[in-house]
DNA sequence: GAAAAATATTGAATAGACTCAAAATTAAAG
DNA sequence: CTTTAATTTTGAGTCTATTCAATATTTTTC
């Protein structure tokens, strides 16, 4: 038996995690207090301090979950990228954009990201910096894969390269979250940005 | 004449200005209370929120102020760009990180974008977004300058890559203000990233 | 220059994130 | 099964950013 306290601190952890996704998408983070949390979850304010260090802490939490998919839908384009390197970028790109806007909001997510970026230190920031590490790979790991099949030219370093874009595209993501822009217009400015690129080093 | 009412708001913008630089430098955004800068500025705490909606906005007013110097010293290099196009990127890069660096705390940093992340349509926000745009086609003028002197090829869009590469400058900026990456680690990792770029741009 | 209008200042009150010492629960020891 | 020890929960209390109605100052009008 794992004990009784381990089942009942994993249960609340769930009970908590549960009502702060709904309450989070119903009303907004701001708007959310952890006193209602801490209702719908049926434990106290101090108790949801003991399972999260901050509100904060929590939102990050939620949305490395969602990373956790993105990461997933990511590794099936790199397992069969498309055969152009122009295409085999765009459709990365599309798939991770894609992907973070199914169940988060944009506040959610300027919010996380926010976050992430003023307590680096916090337990969940890390794990979201983790895998935003993991998404960058994962761009490292399509060019090499373009250049093993071909498709780019071999002689460029494939992790830089792949470190730049990915940059770019999570900064377009930002941009994205500030602003009221459409993801069709995140999409088609990424492709425009991606172009030279692709062009270059496209295998001749 | 101006008006006296103009000039003592003038006079206050200033006193709450340096009150808050000071003490945000001593002790770090945190630890600051609007009360302490208040009362330094000798002003209320309700005339404090006169003249910045929070306390986040005084920070990335002050920050702005700091990337109107950035964007002045990146002028002088778009005005004469090193010879070679890793050379010349590597300047501007290396000269907005060195002023960057010189009056903000990485605290102050992660702070001032974290906020204008948050709350983008707060009037300072929109001030240091526009300023980071600034940036980012000061980079494209510089490809495009390169281009002008036969340094780089003509045929690829300076847009979309100074566009590109900015971006990926701005993320590294926030993955050092993140961590405690000394700035040397910071330019060699831009330097490897934009080094592929530089390479297939240069004009053969 | 006095009265009215417009604009600013003020600080006490509010709200909500977060803390912490006491109380309760679970586990371990005998 | 009791007693003791180790963990957890709890919610009243603290701290600060932010608001807003009352007050004060400056400008405009006549």
């Amino acid at each position: 038996m794992t004990g009784l306290r381990a089942k009942q601190k994993a249960n609340r952890t769930e009970r908590i995690l549960t009502a702060a996704t709904g309450l989070f998408r119903e009303q907004g983070y701001d708007a959310v207090r952890i006193e209602d949390i801490a209702e719908i979850a049926e434990v106290s304010v101090g108790t949801f301090y003991n399972y999260f260090q901050t509100k904060g802490d929590i939102l990050v939490a939620i949305v490395s979950l969602e990373v956790e998919e993105v990461l997933l839908a990511g590794a099936a384009v790199v397992a069969r990228p498309p055969a152009t390197v122009a295409g085999a970028l765009q459709r990365l790109v599309g798939v991770y954009y894609d992907h973070s806007v199914v169940y988060l909001s944009k506040e959610m997510w300027r919010t996380a990201m926010a976050l992430s970026i003023l307590n680096p230190d916090t337990p969940f920031s890390r794990r979201y910096s983790d895998l935003d590490g993991l998404l960058r790979s994962q761009m490292c790991e399509l060019i090499a894969a373009l250049q093993v099949f071909g498709r780019a030219r071999a002689d460029v370093d494939a992790m830089a390269l792949g470190e730049a874009l990915f940059n770019n595209l999570n900064m377009m993501f930002i941009e994205y979250v500030k602003s009221d822009m459409p993801i069709t217009a995140l999409k088609a400015a990424v492709a425009r940005q991606n172009g030279p690129v692709a062009q270059l080093i496209s295998a001749t």
